[in-house]
DNA sequence: TATGAATGAGGTTTCATTCAT
DNA sequence: AATGAATGAAACCTCATTCAT
C-alpha cells in the first residue's frame, strides 16, 4: 500500500506526505513532552497538516505513537539480532547489545525510552502491538545471559532477570537527559563504562575476597551441568 | 447535606478532614494511573469530599501531587541520611542505600518512582519544589561513591555518575511491577542481588584477567558452530 | 492504482460505473440506518468507488438521496396511477392502492417510508424536489376518497383527509419491521386486513346501531365488577 | 436526589436549574429538528447554560433525550392507565385511549411522536430504557382490543395487532404537522373522526352486505366462546 | 471518468477550575 | 470548612467536501 514502485518520481516519493510529516512531528514533540500532554492540535500544527489526517492515517493519536514505535523499534531489534548472531561468547554479545542499545537510545531517545525501558509502566497503553516487540527485546537479552551462565561465562548465583534489570536500568539512567550528556560524553564510552561496572563490579580486585558473604546472598555453585 | 449530624462531636473529630483525605485519595490513585490521567473529579470522589477542596488546600492539582511527594520524600531522605551517617565504609553505606531505597520503592512505589528515578523526565512539571529533593538524593548517592573512590574502596577508572546511574537504574528495573514481584521475591533479597551484581560484577572470578580486549563492534566471522 | 489493467475491455464494460454503484450502496445502507447517520465515506466504501464521485454525479450527499427517491418513487407512482385508472369504483381503487403501497413498502421499504409516510416530517431536508412527488401521491389518494364520497360509496360524515391519514398511517404501522413480518404474514394479507378494518370498521355488524352515544371523557363510575 | 423538601424556598425550587433549562431547551428544539441534527452547542445556547452541564446531568446528549421522554411518557402512560381503569367496555376504552393519545400528541408532540409511534424505527437508539415504556403502551392497547374480541365487542376475524397498528398509525398521521392542524381542527374532533372510521368503517351501512368477500379475507366466525 | 490526498468546520465530550452560599 | 452548581477552554475526533492529477 505504501512504498509504491516509483510511479511519479524516480525516488520513493508517492507515500502520502501527510503521514510522514505527522510522524516526524510526533517524534519531535515526544522529545519534549510526554505522550499524554501532546495534543492532536499541536501535532497537526507542528506537521503543518490538518488534524484529521491523524485519524485518516493512524486511526487515532495512539495509533500514531504505535506506528512510530513499531517502525523505529523493529528496525532496531532486527539490526540488533543480526549483529549479535555474528558474534560469539555471551559476554561479547552483551557488550554489543549494550553498545547498540545506548547508541539507539541516543539517536532515537524517545522511542528507546518507551521501547527498551518503560516496558512495564504505561499500564494503560501498552497491552498492544508494541508490547510484544518490547518483550522480544527483553527476552532476547535474558536468553543471552542465560547462555552465558550455562557456558560458565557468567556467574549463576544471581537471578538472570536481575542481571538483565541492572543492564537495562543502567542503560536508561546513563542515557537519560541529564548532566552526563550535557558534558558530551560519547555513547560508546558510556556503554563501556556500563559494561565495565556490570562485568567486573565496582569493587577493586585487590579487595576481592574480603567482605563477601552477606546473609541472603546465594554463594557457591559456579558451574552448572558438570 | 451529606450526613452533617454532629459537626463537632468529640467522636467524629478524629475523622481526617479534607486535606488529608485528598492526599490519601491521590496516593491511592497514583498507584494505578499516571498523574495526567487522574482527574480532579476522581480524586474528590475517591476522597469523598468536594472537588473544590483541592483548590482550597493545595492551590491546584499539581499542588496536591507536590505536597504528597515532599511529605513522603523528605521523610525518606531524612531517614536515609541519618541511617547512612551511622555507618562506615562506602560499600556498606551503598548497600544500605540500595536496601532502604528498594524498601521504600516497594512501600511507596508511586513516589519512589517519581522521586528516585523519574528524576530527569517529567521535565514539564518538575522544575520546581520537588526537584530539589530529588537532586539532593542523587547528589547524596554520588557523594558516597566518590568517597569510596577516594578511600580506594571503589574502582576509580569509571565515572562516578555512571556507577550511580547503574545503581539507580538497577533499582528501578528490579522493583518495577513485573515478573520478579509476582514471584514474591522479597525486597531485601532483590536488593542483595543488585548489590552483588554491581559490587562484584557478573563475570566469575576465575575468568578475571582474561578477555579484557574490547573488540571493535564488528569483529569476527559470521559463522557460528561450524 | 487499483487493478487498472484493461480499462476498456469489452468484458469489463458491463460493470456498473460510479453513479449506479453509489445509488445501490446508498439504498443498501438506508435499509439499516437513517440518512443522517450514513457517511459519505461509508457510501463510497460500500460502492467500492471514490468518495469524490458522489459530488461529481449528485452534487452532494442529499443529491444522491433525492436521485434515489425520485427514481424509485416516480416509477411507483406512475405504475400506481396507471393501475388505478384501469379500475372502477372508489373502494376497489382504494383497495388496490393499499395493496400496491404495501407491496412497494415491503420491496423498497426505505423509500416507501420516506415517500409515502414521512411526508410531513423531515421538514429540514424535504422542502424540495422529492416533496412534490409525495404530495402528488397524497393528493391522489385524497382524490379517490373524495370521489367515493361524491358517489355515495364512502361515508361523508368524516373528513376526507382523516380517512387518508388512517389509511397511510395504517400502512406504515402494519409494514414497519415488527412482530407481523417476523411472523411472515404476506404483504397481500396484511393489506386485506387493513382494508377490512378501514372499510367495515372493527365493530361487528350485529352491534351496529347500539352505543352511538359519545360519553364525555369521564362519565360513569369508578367501580368495576362490583 | 432531585425534589428536595423545600430547603431554601417554600416551593420545590432547589432542583439544579441547569438541568431543567436543558430539558426545556431540548424540548423546544425537538419541535423543529430531529434529534441527530440538534447539536449540544445549540442546546446549551438555547438553554442559556454551559454545554458541559449536559454531561454532568444527563451523561450525554442521548441521556438528555431519554430523561425527557421518560418524564413525559411515564406521566402520560400512568394517567392513561388510570383513566382507562375507571371505564368499562373495550370500545369505550379504546375511544378514551385514542382521545387521550391525540391530546397528548398535540400537547407534547415531540415525545408522542417518538414514544407512541416511532416505536420500531430509530433502530440504534431504542434498545433502552424508553423502549420498555413504549412497548408497555403498545401492549396495553393490544390487551384492550383482545378483551374486546373476547367479549364479542370487536370483530375477531382480523388480527388484533393489525387493529392496533391502524389505530396508532391513524393517530400519528392525523396528528402530524400538516394541513389539518393548520386548519385548527380540535384534538377531540380529530379523535372522534378517527374512532368513527375505525369503529364503523368507511363504507356506509346501506351498502353493507354488498361487495364483501374478497379472496384472502377471512370471513365468518363472529362469536367466540359460544 | 476516477482517484488519493487533504481540509475546514464543527461535533461531542472532558476537565481543571471558580464562586456563591 | 465545605459544597453544589456552573463554566471556559480545549481535547479528541468525524464528516462532508474540494482539488490536483
Amino acid at each position: 500500500m505504501k512504498a509504491t514502485r516509483g510511479q511519479k518520481k524516480p525516488r520513493e516519493m508517492s507515500v502520502p506526505e501527510g503521514g510522514v510529516r505527522l510522524k516526524k512531528a510526533m517524534k519531535t514533540l515526544l522529545r519534549k513532552s510526554d505522550f499524554s500532554s501532546i495534543t492532536t492540535a499541536r501535532i497537526a500544527k507542528t506537521a503543518g497538516v490538518n488534524e484529521a489526517l491523524i485519524y485518516r492515517y493512524f486511526g487515532d493519536k495512539r495509533g500514531l505513537l504505535h506506528a512510530l514505535l513499531m517502525e523505529s523499534g523493529s528496525i532496531f531489534l532486527a539490526g540488533l539480532e543480526e549483529a549479535v548472531e555474528g558474534m560469539e561468547g555471551a559476554l561479547d554479545r552483551l557488550r554489543l547489545i549494550v553498545k547498540l542499545s545506548v547508541r539507539y537510545y541516543i539517536k532515537d531517545r524517545v522511542f528507546a525510552r518507551i521501547l527498551l525501558l518503560e516496558v512495564r509502566n504505561y499500564n494503560d497503553y501498552f497491552e498492544s502491538e508494541t508490547y510484544e516487540l518490547v518483550r522480544e527485546y527483553s527476552r532476547f537479552v535474558s536468553k543471552i545471559i542465560q547462555e552465558g551462565m550455562d557456558a560458565g561465562e557468567i556467574r549463576d548465583d544471581v537471578s538472570c532477570n536481575h542481571i538483565r534489570d541492572v543492564l537495562l536500568g543502567g542503560i536508561e539512567h546513563v542515557c537519560l537527559p541529564g548532566p552526563i550528556f550535557k558534558r558530551k560524553i560519547s555513547a560508546d564510552s558510556a556503554a563501556e563504562d556500563l559494561i565495565g561496572i556490570v562485568f567486573d563490579g565496582i569493587v577493586p580486585r585487590k579487595l576481592k575476597g574480603r567482605r563477601r558473604q552477606r546473609p541472603g546472598l546465594r554463594t557457591s555453585g559456579k558451574e552448572r551441568n558438570p
